[in-house]
DNA sequence: TCCTAGAATGACCACCTGGTCACTTTGCTG
DNA sequence: CAGCAAAGTGACCAGGTGGTCATTCTAGGA
């Protein structure tokens, strides 16, 4: 019997009621800040409670975490199958999208997920950005060399490379949804649906055609370090 | 006289000393987190000496916190003078390069800018994101539209967005410079100068190349929304 | 050598933390 | 209604927090 036996016997409206509240709590102060005593006080429950249902303030955390993370695995799994033969530049758009609507319908969730990328003491935190890392690794990587494959992507495209840029940029589009000032002022920060999808599209385009003109376009490389030896100012 | 005036008179040495151990804490533990006991134990000191100095923890906070601006910005102007007449890509390599250089030379300067993103209680933090869009905004449009009016960039690149995409991946670059598990597998975290300097090339040739085969580049607009109904391209 | 201005000090304060556990309340069973 | 196991409770604990201030120390001038 895990430690949350007792909390499992609470009828479900109790249940979601806690868990509501203590994933509100930890998304606002993120794990070390949060208080047990606060969450207890707003939920009008003992503290004796709290900590027979779940033994710890960690434990407690594990059970929201491991929530969590369902629903993103949960979420992913889909838009994979929705966007399955769709081609690569429409799944991603897609995958933005859906991106954007998960944080709709969960904005505390992404929130203790952006707190727990910088804040070390979160626990679990280096199992999970393992797992971030894996979960981008194989949504991404496999979409980048069916894209290939078709011709929708150049074929001397390094793919790793193309993750990591396309994980940048779907990363921050999504931050900088929900956090202020990210968006580089072009209107992306809590944007209404339509504004939403017009911006994705505009970043995707952009995405696909490159910075660069189509002249001039050769030797990037030579003359890339004109002070000659090492560099290391600034 | 500022509250600091104390601080001030100390021996050279000793403010160092003192600043260092407090970049130290607040790096390592954010700013609610951080400990002036822990501090004041580490450097040896009283604690009442310790906030004769500063007045409060957030004084002391204040100054770190202008100190570190101070070094971003001069870090900035140093680079833009440097390469003032480069070529965009050029530019753009080095403004990377030289953000890393600084992440090495200030890891917890950088480490405590990471924390006051997504962390909402730092003091200052909302003048800071101000701040620092700012600082994005002067230093890279103009280098955009500098790009676009040379021809090194596609003339008809919308700015904002370009910039946007800029920031993302620059800001990406370094977080998976000096955080791990987010440079997808592609060997960016704590890697040496040459396999920095030789990554920045790959991403930046992507981004200015772009992901599209030239084939099938037209049209990419039909069936972009399969649902029908409003369309906003780009 | 003495005196004193100003710096250094750490015991102390009120308050908060996660966690415990003896006690009370509840609700089912016989 | 009695009995009893399980659930609920909150006073209490040790230890931490930012901040204060009466006291002590120290360095330099007379």
């Amino acid at each position: 019997m895990p430690v949350t036996e007792r909390f499992n016997n609470l009828d479900q409206a109790k249940q979601r009621k806690i868990l509501a509240a203590a994933v509100e709590e930890f998304a606002e102060q993120g794990f070390m800040q949060a208080s047990m005593n606060r969450l207890v006080h707003k939920l009008g429950i003992a503290k004796g409670s709290l900590f027979q249902y779940f033994g710890s303030k960690e434990g407690l955390f594990r059970f929201i975490f491991e929530h969590a993370v369902d629903l993103v695995r949960q979420s992913l799994r889909q838009v994979k199958r929705d966007t399955a033969d769709a081609d690569f530049f429409l799944r991603i758009r897609r995958s933005l999208a859906a991106g954007v609507a998960f944080i709709d319908r969960h904005p505390q969730v992404y929130q203790i997920y952006l707190k727990m990328i910088f804040q070390e003491k979160f626990p679990y935190r280096t199992e999970f950005l393992q797992q971030v890392h894996l979960f981008s690794a194989e949504y991404l990587t496999p979409l980048v060399e069916a894209g290939i494959e078709r011709g929708e992507l150049r074929a001397d495209l390094d793919v790793a490379t193309t993750v990591f840029l396309l994980d940048a940029v779907l990363d921050r589009f999504l931050q900088a949804y929900s956090v202020s000032f990210l968006d580089a002022g072009m209107g992306i920060y809590r944007a209404g649906e339509d504004q939403v999808k017009e911006r994705i599209e505009r970043v995707i385009e952009v995405l696909r055609q490159g910075l660069g003109s189509s002249e001039a376009d050769p030797a990037p490389r030579s003359g890339a370090d004109q002070k000659g030896s090492k560099r290391r100012h600034v």
